[in-house]
DNA sequence: TCTCCTGGTCGAATCGATTCGAGGCATGCC
DNA sequence: GGCATGCCTCGAATCGATTCGACCAGGAGA
């Protein structure tokens, strides 16, 4: 039994007693066309249930599908589930959608994968351009993949690549007004949660020698800004941005320490050091097996987090362990977030425009499409005061 | 100045000093070829910088574009913010990555508009099955416009339409669980917080009337699972599954009334209803101007929610009004949802399967492609006891 | 030695539309 | 009345690959 296919332009040219090419102008609108032979062939179209130009003929010809893949990093579960991720996306979509683009999902893998396999679908999909939206590493197979292609990419939130149009926010500015406005209240045994360093899921303090081996751009940057104002008295390396990653990591930071005014030992506390090339090495780590909260055996008065997932989990433990915040920690957050359920809290937070790096990244890729250069945006970020930060306790 | 096109099969096998079909035969593996032919093809192309085969080429003769429409209710944003709709969405994508197709998200539009426009990828997108995840209303815009087109639809969690493929969970069997287990418990004050019955924005008591006008499907079987074990002493409705939502309704359902047993009012305190044609309007909806928490002025002692969300949000109000969950407040949710930061708090609640979910939808595409005749999938539900449910208050 | 078979290669048709240049017809102007 | 001018319409080429049947050569079997 033979399905009966689809109609095709053919038929209902045919049928309306025109040409193809007719048929097509009637359609597309391009070209003149009589508003009576117009009528026809639309009637014809009604009438042979004919809804609109087949797509793959249409893309085929044109060169064009239409399609912007849009490479989500890691799993794509993570991806979703992280609150920064959706605005982002968001932004992207609706962009994209003004302009008639669609956008194809399509699931990163880890990159220290060794046989280097990516997504079949970067080798294989209908796609225009693609972007790459939490960032490639140092060398990233999907990137080689779609150059190897010759799809365009544009790239968020990671590295400069040469010819490639880059969007990211200013990490370093973000951190370091953080660090900044706990500076001006008076803090300076200040800690931080960190942003993964890299796809490598370790978590656990972070020392000199791990520091070196950062990876991920924004979380290089964000490192960056907090030393350009102050030398963390301690940092804890988070696996991902989670609360649960925050929790911990706070608890590591807090835990069985007395609190307490800054020691009179050797090093002065809080000393603003400038970013810059200082000796590497001859930073003072903590070795293997001393305490890594506190190199003077005291609790600090301030986390900086890198996410306000990360802030939020620090915020629960310092409910957990009884501390009050502000009053006996201040806990700053990076992202923006509106989190409800931290409630009475409120998040003292660097706010980025999520939704409009979407939009960010959805121009830069219309903007390659339409050949136009490739540009590095980098969208500002605000600090925002909320109640989890106050002057440092005495 | 001539932008060098990208390379062709016809150049490929030029070059290999060989046929197109025989060059296009060593690419796709299909048919009979020398590896030593294959391989001087192979040569070719990497000589070239020739990457595979067009997939637009390939698309339109196989007539195939390996792209799955998946249609996002609403607003994307909000669609992706539900964490229910992420393990789905993941399920999804996952099941049909495994067969080579691709996902291309499209926003949905709300039902109600009134110019019933669509997104316009659904008229003109390439894609070889749909799926609407968040289920389609009485009549959809969405459904027409891509029946029109031809394009093969899986529903998921919507009403039944002859030959569409349907995937849901067993909702009523969900509902009609908690409140069973809340009547072991020896409640009989039981109210409930329902998921919005339609797509109209509203929030607030519901009574009989408004009880009718239910048109999305889950939220259909959700209200007939509660009422086929008991009547619910007061019920509100949300205008999305938000923790704020939640938080509202607990306190329009429990705010400013007194705690105590069941009034020795007219009204046999939680008779359990069995559902069936039941006079409507025979029902004693709460008048306008009474107190919609209680019909007999006494507080509820359970709060079943449609959602954990809501759940969620009862919860943080049961916490705000300095109510004991579960000693004098029990509350049961729906989805299953992992929520640390309620901690220390579990929710009792109805886990449904929501990866798997996902993953019969792609199944169901995968199906519809192959195909084969359209089913209607149940995945079934089940309640898992937290420690937000507990024996009535005496 | 002839025929049959089979594995490997090639030609040509096909998928469904877009687009460019040519041509036809009517109108307007000289 | 003839010619230039537009406005529509049409034919044909094209996009890049897949696939079916034809064809050819070489080996096996009679």
């Amino acid at each position: 039994m033979a399905a009966a296919r689809r109609p095709t332009l053919a038929r209902v040219a045919e049928l309306a007693g025109v040409s193809v090419s007719t048929a097509s102008l009637a359609f597309s609108g391009a070209g003149p066309i009589t508003p009576d032979t117009r009528g026809r062939v639309l009637q014809a179209a009604r009438q042979l249930g004919y809804a609109g130009p087949n797509p793959l003929g249409r893309q085929l010809r044109s060169g064009r599908s239409g399609i912007v893949g849009v490479v989500i990093g890691d799993q794509l579960a993570r991806a979703f589930s992280d609150p920064v991720a959706i605005p982002v996306l968001d932004g992207l979509v609706s962009t994209l959608g003004e302009h008639g683009l669609g956008v194809l999902l399509i699931p990163g893998v880890p990159s220290p994968d060794p046989s280097r396999s990516v997504d079949p679908l970067i080798e294989t999909a209908a796609m225009d351009v693609a972007v790459l939206v939490w960032g490639i590493g140092a060398s990233d197979a999907t990137f080689d993949a779609l150059c190897r292609r010759g799809v365009p990419v544009v790239i968020g939130e990671g590295r400069r690549v040469p010819g490639v149009p880059l969007v990211g926010v200013d990490d370093a500015e973000g951190t370091a007004a953080a660090v900044e406005h706990l500076l001006a209240l008076g803090h300076s045994r200040i800690a931080e949660i960190t942003l993964p360093l890299d796809q490598s899921g370790r978590s656990g303090p972070l020392d000199g020698a791990r520091l070196g081996q950062v990876q991920r751009a924004p979380t290089a940057h964000r490192l960056r800004g907090v030393r350009a104002r102050v030398e963390p008295v301690a940092s804890w390396e988070a696996e991902a941005s989670l609360v649960e990653q925050g929790r911990a990591g706070a608890l590591a930071l807090l835990a069985g320490l007395p609190a307490g005014r800054p020691a009179p030992g050797p090093e002065p506390a809080g000393r603003p050091a400038v970013a810059g090339p200082t000796e590497p090495g001859a930073e003072p780590a903590p070795g293997p097996g001393e305490a890594i909260a506190d190199r003077a055996g005291m609790r600090p008065t301030a986390i900086v987090a890198h996410s306000d997932l990360l802030a939020a989990g620090a915020l629960l433990a310092a409910r957990d362990l009884g501390l009050r915040v502000p009053e006996d920690l201040s806990i700053t957050g990076f992202d923006g977030l509106d989190l409800p359920w931290l409630a009475p809290d409120v998040l003292t937070s660097v706010h980025q425009p999520l939704e409009e790096k979407g939009a960010a990244l959805g121009r830069a890729a219309i903007n390659l499409l339409a050949g136009e250069e490739p540009e590095v945006v980098t969208l500002g970020v605000r600090l925002v005061v909320g109640s989890t930060t106050g002057p440092a306790p005495r």
